[in-house]
DNA sequence: TTGTATGCGTTATCAT
DNA sequence: ATGATAACGCATACAA
């Protein structure tokens, strides 16, 4: 177990100075050494399996080629297409992503930040879900996915919810409902407002209001609890729009717990297809995001963010799509 | 944007010498210090917002507290609990992850492994699958999680499939079930060829034997094809036992596509509970593998290994419990 | 084009 | 108990 090479042994080994080594090694400054050099000192590494210390190297470039990821919970499905989305974005520049879960807790996402910025981040992408601000001063480049701020300056990477919910509230309105209720996702996260507001758009535009509940969380669990408030303050609606799919599936629950029937007493929708959902008791009507480009993208983000720290902070938004299955249906008389 | 504090800024805040701050931060050597000394270090350290810089101190150390975890493919719903579990077993020590993906891919595998290396990574969590060596030199510590290796001398933690196997054959068995068949994970992945042991040693405890199809991968495709060569060989079939869940729901398509129902016509079993498969129709029997705490434990167990190199190579079996769903019931005469 | 010198921030060793 | 000093491996400004 003897140490691993450093550049010293890669030059003495070329019979060239450590400094022209680290010249013919970097590609950036490679144009600066003679070719020859450069061949020899690359053979030289090669045999010995040189690989350069990063932590030297960060700590003289003060830059790590790793990012920061942090998202609330690696467990809800969402994430891991993120994720891995991410991941793959940033291999594509040599960078590596270094990842924490803050279970929605403020105070962890600070602590996470901050243990992060020690190690050297070069910059962190944050799929935390809170409307109000970032954990971060704009010292070091930040990209939201799936989230954006009410303070517009920070550049993130969406999909187009409310496309989706218009789409979703065309197709049951084209289907002949006319009492659509909503479950919101909860008021301080951008995405379920988002779409709580295109859903109230969207109904006014066929000149229709809908009743809404609000869920405290985008679990099944809150979505029992705004069901339950839903169907006893409006009995009579034929459909529902929820605003993702646990919440959905919290509102199957419910509909069975009260012998309603989906689609024949009221047609669900939900929003961002999880997995198998297709394969619920009945397949749950959903929006599809693109969830691995949304990843993708943030990374792609990141990076320019990394390279150019000043530019314009940009925004991409990544439509999505309505994936239409049996829990919706043509409304029928009660 | 000026430069985060250093332990310099902390010592001269604190009026002390840089070694004195360096020793009153680190617990390690807390006791050197007076404890007076330390409070005014500490103080200051926190007035000034204070986090060592990680490069260096790997740089001097040669350790990070950052620990490579490879798997195959994030979207596969096995690993986000498991990478969850590992993330807060390392945190407990103050260690963080380092994620890489090798779609399953040995060449990959290798490469993620040697740029890990690079970046002072302090030990390995390998989730991929297959039964070979692992490509590392026995130079650092390496755990596996939820696999094997044949020559058993790398720690390792798993669930114990083959009494989850035998739970299973049991349960059909009572039912009335003696016309049992298999669909067996890929022959070079532990998990899957452990059950397939399992599986022909508990159907042998009852005298039995039963048919066996061999999928691919451990997909919904590999389990359909291996369901209909099944089928085709053996129509007689009351019951199937599938290796993992994605297999079982392949196995759904295709008795859907013949107009088989389960379970009147043939029960069938899963195994590896993921999300949501108490919500397919029918719901699906299978076993629970406790996957947070397989990630927990593995990095435990690693944490365990840096600290203590030479220790014997421990492995960690983990419980499983049988989940009892619709999809199994008596056979009916056919 | 190449060599020399220096410092990034931390901690281990030695001296006080 | 604390201070002084050096070294980890690399990249760069400057000199040659």
């Amino acid at each position: 177990m003897d140490r691993a090479p450093t550049i010293r042994d890669v030059a003495s080994l070329a019979k060239v100075h450590a400094a022209t080594a680290s010249r013919a090694l970097n590609p950036r400054t490679r144009d600066k050494v003679s070719p020859r050099t450069v061949q020899r000192v690359v053979e030289a590494a090669r045999t010995l399996g040189y690989a350069p210390n990063s932590a030297a190297r960060s700590l003289r470039t003060r830059t790590s080629s790793v990012a920061g990821v942090i998202i609330p919970d690696l467990r809800n499905p969402m994430f891991p297409p993120i994720v891995r989305g991410i991941e793959d974005g940033l291999a594509e520049a040599g960078y590596m992503a270094l990842l924490g879960n803050t279970d929605d807790d403020a105070d962890r996402e600070r602590e996470l930040v901050a243990t992060m910025r020690g190690r050297q981040t070069d910059g962190f992408i944050l799929a935390t879900s809170h409307r109000g601000g970032i954990p971060l001063d704009g010292t070091v480049p930040v990209v939201l996915v799936n989230r954006r701020t009410d303070v517009g300056d920070t550049p993130s990477v969406t999909a187009d919810g409310p496309a989706g919910v218009y789409a979703l509230v065309r197709l049951l309105h084209e289907l002949g409902h006319r009492r659509i209720g909503h479950l919101a996702g909860p008021r301080d996260v951008s995405t379920g407002w988002d779409r709580y507001r295109a859903f109230q758009d969207a109904m006014a535009s066929y000149d229709l209001t809908g009743p809404v509940e609000f869920c405290d969380f985008f679990t099944e669990e809150s979505g029992r609890l705004a069901t339950a408030r839903l169907l006893d303050a409006t009995p009579d609606l034929t459909a529902i729009v929820a605003s993702n799919d646990l919440i959905a599936l919290g509102c199957y629950d419910v509909m069975n717990q009260r012998g309603l029937r989906c689609p024949e007493d009221i047609s669900v929708t939900g929003f961002n297809e999880m997995p198998f959902v297709d394969k619920q008791r009945p397949s749950l009507t959903t929006v599809r995001i693109p969830l691995y480009d949304l990843g993708l993208e943030s990374a792609r983000l990141l990076l320019d963010r990394i390279a150019n720290p000043s530019g314009p902070a940009k925004s991409v938004v990544l439509p999505t799509q309505v994936i239409q299955r049996e829990s919706v249906a043509r409304p029928s008389r009660r």
